[in-house]
DNA sequence: CCCATTGTTCGATAATATACGAACAATAGA
DNA sequence: TCTATTGTTCGTATATTATCGAACAATGGG
């Protein structure tokens, strides 16, 4: 527990959706590929439920994440912003490349919530 | 990740109320005293925000939740159904008493969403 | 400069969640 | 048996969420 209570809602609250936990999930995993440049089989929750199989990079995520799951561009875009203030992610642009990271900080939390 | 990611979304939405976590977290951390013969000052989280100083024993559960927050039985009870609905504890009555749990598994999977 | 692509914002709508009080059921004690 | 307590269930009101499409903004390429 390392962090307040409310904030720990927040977190959860923005992973209650499954769809998206599943955007935040493929962030994750695109994260931890990215840090120790193998993908780590542990992690590939989304080839079991999801439906993208030829997942990128996440620097091209939005269109990927768009093309892969069955919603709007707005939808997305909504899901982005939600993980976003939940402080699970952050997101910038660099011309047309759009870069999430998980915010370790909230990976951190999560993990110390019943620990 | 021990679970699917829609069982997942499930424990998270239950967790996602802040209402419902503190009451999950009052069970959690009762049940951890009763288990380990002592309280363990880091899950003392409920001191801190919430209203509950002379908690005793979830066995009487539930009107002590009442009591403390500020909630309906009938939302209370509410809650409690959520938190048995996403597996997070079990609940059972002998009598008077109202006996909560946590669900050892789901601890399992909350701390080994991310690990 | 125009176009295609990509993401955002807005307004609408349908679905879910939160909460209450009232009525009810089960239980223990007087 | 009557009563007080405790939890459940039901109906309802309100608030929040998920989703869409349309209109818009920014960017890079031709």
């Amino acid at each position: 527990m390392i962090m307040k209570q409310s904030n720990y809602a927040k977190i959860f609250k923005a992973l209650s959706n499954e769809q998206r936990l599943k955007i935040f999930l493929m962030i994750y995993e695109e994260c931890l590929k990215s840090e120790t440049g193998r993908g780590n089989a542990e992690f590939n929750v989304l080839n079991e439920e999801s439906c993208c199989p030829c997942l990128g990079t996440l620097e091209k995520a939005f269109s990927m994440v768009c093309g892969c799951m069955n919603l709007s561009r707005s939808t997305i875009s909504h899901h982005f912003k939600e993980l976003q203030n939940a402080g699970l992610i952050t997101c910038e642009r660099e011309g047309q490349i759009f870069r999430c990271r998980v915010n370790q900080g909230a990976v951190e939390a999560i993990k110390g919530f019943l620990a």
